[in-house]
DNA sequence: CTGAAAGCGCTTACAG
DNA sequence: CTGAAAGCGCTTACAG
């Protein structure tokens, strides 16, 4: 007898022989039932393609072998993942703790469920927002935050991914959605001083780093808007303390704390809900009256905010809109219907009791 | 000049000659370089296996062509993805609307946060839990609320693709973290009985599915903690009016001002923290005071039912520690660690303000 | 209606 | 120190 073709002849029976056979894969499939690869593959996702008593038999055999395409395989040969990423500037407890996360998650999950992707939640990797983004199988990106870019944007760009910019510095011909910081920063502290107060503090959101030139994201506005105001009753932002503290009731709580046992503000304005939910503690721990004592104003407009007491005076920013719109210029971006959109969202100075006129 | 092998003289021109060269691959930049493309590979994960001028030629290559290897291709190479999925129940709006959700997520997240995984938000596709599984790429699931397995735990097993359950139905042999819902709702039935209501209305959370005969999920278990309650003092669950609701705020709302419109209960046990804001809401839009007139209580313990007003009487459960310890029981099947862990979660009835004796 | 081949990009033994 | 080959699993033109 002449000997089979030798690249067969040694493959085949190794196959055969394999003790555990792991997850079977297509070729177990196939050899089981004789017939070739494409054969399964078609009865899987082009069932039209064969006979259907092929197909039958070939499904009746992965049946029984318990096979079932690897996710994985089929992804790279389709060139897609199904998924979107949000890329988020910190871990994922400390977003997950933040209900303006949540808010935002919301809006981009509507999108999502209609459209039919899923939601990557990506942190920081070793505290590097740069290191997490090989590691995202996704179509495209969500980039949250992103205050200062450490190479995030042109790492995305060489790696042709699509994303758009939320809560960031702009860059210029990438999709961005932004909101009017400025504006509603000015606004609520322009309020403030109408209503009388001087002695301003600000919580801000920190710690920013250290090194920080080219700052130019929605917190540097918020400043700015803030500096407006403050302008207008010829004061700059040297006349307020500014704490920068990390977004959580806690942290609002302890440096309210500390503001107050310095000289005390007349009013605090926070560039967060959450921090002046942590304020408000902090002052009725204290037994200081808000806000017949000392004004709070937050910034976000949660839900909550209007069920909190006292109900808090506030920025309203369309957060799920945000989320959504969001989502949509990202998909689009992924089906190359519209390359770079951008939207910027308004604000609206929100009154309710948490300020009032100076003691 | 004998002519080149065939094989490499007709493919390398073609591939020189691309117009436009797409994202460039290993293959590209190996051409660029002078080198295979193992050396390639190597210049990026293995450095020490070639000399430091060949890495540094071909990093300057890949650098100037924008390569960047592909994450897909990698984690088919790697067979592991660094993403753990959540199967979620319902659309990503509507979990991520719901607090409760949010501090499982973060318990979750801790977990992730601290071994580098991302995580991958699974909602059901067309409705379907079972279909949503073939397109996640993920080393493993957290499954939620499987109240009725309709054969994803079958899949799961075929796919042997490593799974904990959570709020569902249990399964012999697969990983699973319970909560002592029985307990907990028999608690907070039996204080209401004995604070002396005997009208009592309950708001379930539904709907649940139609023909539904080996149900014995989280729910049924609640149910029962109170059909538990009932017979302490001779009732049956046929002397209580169960209402069955979605669970949002305005869900609960909607459904109380039903159940007020008929003969009203003096007492409303809501198996969820939300169900029982939304009771709430309703009661005071309706001019009936909390809990004076009706008692509320809920079941969850959210953060902000201690800052709700009434504050609530409800029943805490470890939201966040059920999700860290399902991540870590995950994390362990996939490293092979440990492969069936189960762990049950005990509950506690929290008396506050907004349930007391019947008028 | 079906199969052999090429290809999606990558990495890792295995030889040299 | 480096390269040719095999393989991770899959799918889709292209021939028959």
């Amino acid at each position: 007898m002449p000997p089979r073709k030798p690249s067969s002849a040694s493959k085949a029976p190794a196959r055969t022989f394999k003790t555990k056979p792991g997850k079977p894969t297509s070729t177990d499939v196939a050899a089981a039932a004789g017939v070739s690869r494409s054969a399964v593959s078609f009865a899987f996702n082009n069932p039209q393609r064969i006979s259907t008593a092929t197909r039958e038999r070939i499904l009746a055999v992965a049946e029984e072998l318990g096979y079932t395409p690897n996710t994985l395989g089929r992804m790279l040969q389709a060139g897609t993942t199904n998924s979107i990423g949000v890329l988020l500037p910190q871990g994922l407890a400390q977003i997950l703790e933040n209900p303006y996360y949540s808010r935002f998650l919301m809006g981009a999950g509507q999108v999502c469920d209609r459209e039919g992707y899923t939601l990557l939640l990506t942190p920081p990797l070793q505290d590097s927002v740069l290191k997490a983004i090989p590691y995202a199988a996704v179509d495209g990106f969500i980039v949250c935050g992103l205050e200062i870019d450490r190479g995030e944007v042109a790492e995305l760009d060489r790696r042709g991914i699509p994303f758009v910019l939320i809560d960031s510095d702009r860059h210029e011909g990438a999709p961005h959605v932004e909101v009017d910081d400025r504006g509603g920063a000015r606004d609520v502290a322009r309020y403030l001083l109408e209503l009388g107060h001087r002695r301003l503090a600000v919580l801000s959101i920190g710690p920013r780093p250290a090194a920080d030139p080219g700052h130019r994201g929605p917190l540097a506005r918020r400043l700015a808007g803030i500096t407006d105001a403050l302008a207008e009753v010829g004061l700059t932002l040297d006349d307020v303390r500014v704490a920068e503290v990390p977004v959580t009731r806690a942290d609002g709580y302890k440096a309210t704390r500390e503001l107050m046992s310095g000289e005390p503000p007349s009013a605090i304005l926070a560039l967060s809900d959450v921090l002046a939910y942590g304020a408000v503690d902090a002052l009725q721990d204290l037994g200081v009256a808000v806000p017949d004592e000392v004004s709070v104003t937050g910034f976000d407009d949660l839900a909550e905010s209007a069920w909190f007491r006292p109900r808090l005076t506030t920025v309203r920013q369309p957060i799920v809109t945000k989320g959504r719109i969001a989502a949509d210029f990202l998909i689009s971006a992924i089906r190359g219907e519209d390359q770079h959109p951008h939207q910027m969202l308004g604000t609206s100075l929100i009154v309710r009791d948490s300020a009032t006129n100076p003691a």
